[in-house]
DNA sequence: TCTACAGGCGCG
DNA sequence: AAAGCGCGCCTGTAGA
């Protein structure tokens, strides 16, 4: 096969009742055009070029059909994704952005269909046969998300293309194209695999928590004892202690005048009914977020299957919708639990942002002090802060722009001794205060300003701007300033991440399968054989793989992490240590 | 009766 | 303790 005739790219969508496949070259000429059942695309399609991308409106809504069907994919471009980012970055000349095309520069209606809300990744999977309950005009729901029609997705792909091209600095901006892609695929292929987990586990600690599991509304016998001892104390027998306004005017009945009945300031007071108060709003939490509903609806089948949101967050974070797979309580890290024969490598970087700034912003100075050590130690040993504790809360504060209390006071010692990651950080925040757009290291750009925040500043400049029109203004300034210093920081850390998690789904494909009779079911068709990943959560990842196979994902963890820091910042000397470990109880099976 | 919002708290 | 960034979820209440 010529050079030219071979697969680079694998396009789908749809066209009238079918699903098309498009073969382009590298050149983007058309190869090969295909036309397949909807109901059976993902089987019939023959294998790409395993070299080959796969290019789609949005994968959470083509990939999981492949993923039913025993296909992974190794590469794809997204167009959803990759549009949010392209539209958006400094990076990309204003006229090549990919929401314009050349002849019709004002065109706004292709945009609004591109930037469409992704679809859940949850229904894509459902099966479509549920009725609507209010659908009598039979009128089909309107569509949701971006388009899927070959020819727009053919025209948004080529448009991605030729934005990329123009960039001025395509290298950094294809390498996130990749990494975001890559992400989107992962976040499928985690969905359907799943965290392993213990429902004995889980159940022992509510247990053990809460008490026996309620029959009927009665709340677990711990809860209702803690809640009379709360009561006792408020000397009210009938007060309610799930409403916040009326506990409020109970506490201040006692000479308890809090003004809001957040934890933190409760425990200012010195008063009988503070502590089993704190208990009592602890085990309500527990139960109700992370309690037995939340076992029969979020891990049926011993798994958990979170719905991961890729570029969820602005900064490119992932957001989740779901379950609450960001918010789940370390208490509760016991239930993930390897299958029989399996084990979990689970590991987490120690400092990600940190070192992150360290990088791009070139600070030698701050890049010694992370080197083979806790940074904040390493800060302590550079001589400007005293002790670790206060070292973390001024970098934190740097990184979130704290003004006041330990943290903003802490923050001009940092400046001293890292005026370059401090700079680049100081810079980003005046940026933003001043309406302006950042970028990350690999081209991320926030929003610039909207008209509103111009006219709050505006206003608070004119001739008759009152008191509260000014203290308006600076506010508003000051909040931009504090979200763009942020911003390329957490957004820089996520495309670390990114990176890592995209070569280490990479090594892992590259480990052989184990027999069937050592598998693990329920990770479904595709990963019930092979090592995989399962959870991810901004610096923290979680493996499950095969007893055998321990050492050589570990291994395949680490040489990711130090393969993601030379991606991303070459030859400069930063790492990015993994606190990793292998998990214990596995072993038991 | 239904929806929107605020308070509170879990995670990084 | 929060402060200072980014999230999602649950509850009760206020408002339509």
């Amino acid at each position: 096969m010529t050079a030219a005739g071979e697969v680079r790219w694998r396009v789908v969508g749809r066209e009238g009742g079918s699903v098309v496949l498009v073969d382009l070259d590298a050149g983007l000429d058309e190869v090969r055009r295909e036309r397949v059942g909807p109901d059976r695309w993902a089987v019939e399609a023959p294998a790409a070029d395993p070299s080959a991308r796969w290019v789609w409106s949005d994968t959470a809504r083509w990939y999981p059909d492949l993923l039913a069907a025993g296909s992974v994919v190794a590469r794809c471009q997204d167009l959803r994704l990759c549009h949010a980012i392209l539209r958006a970055s400094t990076l990309v000349p204003p006229a090549a952005r990919a929401d314009r095309s050349a002849d019709a520069p004002g065109d706004a209606s292709r945009d609004e269909r591109w930037d469409a809300a992704p679809v859940d990744a949850s229904s894509a999977v459902a099966p479509a046969g549920e009725p609507a309950l209010f659908d009598l005009d039979d009128a089909p729901a309107a569509p949701v998300g971006v388009p899927d029609g070959i020819d727009d997705v053919l025209a948004e792909f080529r448009r991605q293309q030729d934005a990329l091209r123009a960039a001025s600095d395509p290298g950094r901006l294809r390498l996130l194209i990749a990494a975001e892609s890559a992400g989107a695929l992962l976040a499928a292929e985690m969905q359907a695999a799943g965290v392993p987990w213990s429902l004995d586990v889980h159940e022992g600690i509510l247990e053990a928590t809460l008490g026996a599991r309620p029959t009927g509304g009665a709340a677990p016998a711990r809860v209702q004892e803690v809640a009379r001892a709360v009561r006792d104390a408020l000397g009210d027998p009938a007060a309610s202690l799930d409403s916040q306004p009326k506990l409020l005017r109970s506490l201040h009945r006692i000479g308890i005048h809090a003004r809001s009945t957040s934890r933190w300031e409760l425990a200012e007071y010195d008063h009988p009914v503070i502590a089993p108060l704190l208990e009592y709003k602890k085990l309500m939490r527990l139960m109700s977020a992370n309690g037995w509903a939340w076992l029969d609806e979020w891990a049926r089948g011993g798994r958990f299957r979170p719905v991961y949101v890729p570029g969820g967050v602005v900064t490119g974070r992932w957001a989740s919708s779901g379950g609450g797979a960001l918010q789940l309580p370390r208490a509760l890290r016991p239930a993930v639990h390897a299958d029989p024969g399996w084990t979990l490598v689970v590991a987490d970087v120690a400092q990600l942002e940190p070192r992150v700034l360290a990088a791009m912003s070139g600070d030698l100075a701050l890049a010694e002090a992370a080197r083979g050590r806790d940074l904040y130690d390493g800060i302590v040993a550079s001589g400007s802060i005293a002790t670790r504790a206060e070292a973390k809360i001024a970098m934190l504060g740097a990184m979130y722009g704290a003004t006041t209390g330990d943290s903003g006071r802490l923050v001009p010692a940092l400046r001293r001794a890292y005026p370059r990651a401090m700079g680049l950080v100081d810079a980003a925040a005046r940026t933003g205060d001043s309406g302006g757009a950042v970028t990350t290291w690999l081209g991320r750009s926030s929003a610039p300003a909207g008209s509103e925040w111009h006219e709050v500043q505006a206003r608070a400049g004119g001739p008759d701007a009152s008191d509260a029109d000014r203290a308006q203004a600076r506010r508003s300034a000051g909040d931009r300033g504090r979200f763009t210093r942020n911003f390329v920081v957490q957004g820089t850390a996520a495309e670390w991440a990114l990176a890592w998690l995209a070569d280490l789904r990479g090594l892992l494909a590259e480990l052989p399968a184990v027999p069937v009779e050592q598998g693990a079911e329920a990770s479904g068709p595709v990963f019930s054989r092979r090592a995989h990943l399962c959870f991810f959560l901004h610096d923290e990842i979680i493996v499950h793989a095969p007893l055998a196979q321990a050492e050589a994902v570990a291994d395949a963890v680490a040489r990711s992490a130090e393969r993601a820091a030379r991606l991303l910042f070459g030859g400069f000397p930063i790492d990015f240590p993994l606190d990793l470990r292998i998990s214990i109880d596995a072993a038991k099976g």
